[in-house]
DNA sequence: CCTACCGATCGGTAGG
DNA sequence: CCTACCGATCGGTAGG
């Protein structure tokens, strides 16, 4: 808000400025370069919310200016259009999954294993960076083609990481063979990023508690019944995969806010 | 769908005008108010088709008069507002899921069988009122509070139902016990309404192909073990439930158009 | 030359 | 349904 003052001209010389930086940050480094780059971090911070909250649409420059109390036009400083705003909140987020994606890729693990550590990392990146996620998943299509490519670009990597770990486990004999690998695909990321519709912090699933649950849903729906049976049962596999049991369970999720739309 | 003209105002002289109107639709009927209802949803058909593509902030009632052919001001002559063509088309994909709910009801059949009517019967709402229910899905929130409630209060009903029937199928040892009822209707919600950001009638899944995909995923993703054990395995679950044997599959499903954004 | 904005206004468009 | 507009606000930019 209160923004600093102006300039604290001729602190002698920078290395002078420097030197009498004792501990941690100086506020006379943030009026420079340090202090711009914070601004900037607030600004789309503040766009990440508002957006968020109203959509990119039905918000203004104006709103995300009064936000950071700043004058419409001083954000021009910062940005050179509205949609930068918005790329940059869903780069924010995409890179987010392509870190998730990048760790999974360096896991050996069977394919079930796999699709539970996608889904539990799934909603562990989706609930960290809610916001941005959210506005990636709502918004995506305000942005321009150039830019849709762009992250379309590397971010099919992550259905289609999904897509080939369902091929393969249906070779393996691992996943249910009559399932199509594109449709379940849909489903399972369908699933995962509706959360931008629903979840909130304050509700009562933790999540690592939605992580398991989706994930336990999901590696059940599709685990082929020869490698059930094989394995000895539906809870002998969600054992060996690492669930907890319900026994573990600490009483029942109460009914959280943001009741959606009904559906 | 179509409601009967409004007034049949004096049988004498439209019955003249009937007189000559040898086939089908008679212009001069038109003209008046048989003619101003079709404009209406001539208006509400194409606001639906513009949301859908640009969004409801995006879209200006200049966008709608030019696609059907009228002057900005003119469309206020059917409407009082912008938010009023966005409530028609709310209610008339959430007019479908209560038909549906209304069916879900009365049939009685055992959970897991109404669980897997429930997701056909919600793919075949969704893809029949495709442009209607996803502009719902997507733009619910830019109702007015008062809008969003008249809606939720009886959309509500329709995730009730899906929360009760899971909880039923718990008490009758038929659903997983450890599945929390709630996140899981989340979790199957979720992924039947996430089909506005991917589902194209051109693509290569039909919705029938879609509902039974989806229903296999979610009723196997619910059974408990002790169930599934006691009718004597996953494939015989199946069976009953009425699912298509593998062997009735017409080849794989090729990908389709819309990639979504990458997630 | 730079950082960090300001007050004012651009051409257009919003819903009504 | 059209013509003729309104108050306000839109995203973006001017010079200083």
């Amino acid at each position: 808000m209160a923004t600093r003052p102006r300039k604290r001209v001729s602190d002698t010389t920078p290395v002078a400025r420097r030197a009498h930086s004792s501990a941690s940050i100086d506020e006379t480094d943030l009026a420079n370069g340090a202090g711009q780059q914070r601004r900037r971090e607030e600004i789309f911070a503040a766009a990440a919310e508002i957006f968020h909250s109203k959509g990119y649409d039905g918000t203004s420059i104006q709103d995300i200016a009064s936000a950071v109390g700043l004058l419409k036009g001083s954000i021009y400083y910062y940005i050179d259009s509205k949609e930068d705003l918005l790329f940059g909140i869903v780069q924010e987020s995409h890179a987010a999954a392509l870190d998730a994606l990048a760790d999974l890729r360096a896991d050996s693990a069977p394919p079930l294993a796999k699709v539970v550590a996608l889904v539990r990392r799934h909603v562990e990146v989706f609930t960290s960076t809610r916001i941005e996620s959210a506005v990636f998943f709502r918004e995506f299509r305000s942005l321009s083609p150039e830019r849709q490519d762009i992250i379309r670009e590397e971010g099919g990597l992550y259905t289609e990481y999904l897509r080939e770990l369902i091929r393969t486990g249906q070779r393996r004999k691992m996943i249910d063979p009559a399932l199509d690998p594109k449709l379940a695909t849909e489903g399972i990321t369908g699933m995962l990023n509706a959360m931008s519709f629903w979840y909130h912090p304050d509700g009562a699933a933790t999540p690592v508690e939605i992580g398991w649950e989706f994930a336990r849903i999901v590696v059940t729906g599709l685990a082929s019944s020869a490698y059930v049976a094989e394995i000895g049962g539906r809870d002998a596999l969600l054992d060996e995969l690492g669930f907890p049991t319900p026994a573990r369970k600490r009483g029942r999720v109460r009914p959280g806010p943001s009741p959606s739309n009904g559906r």
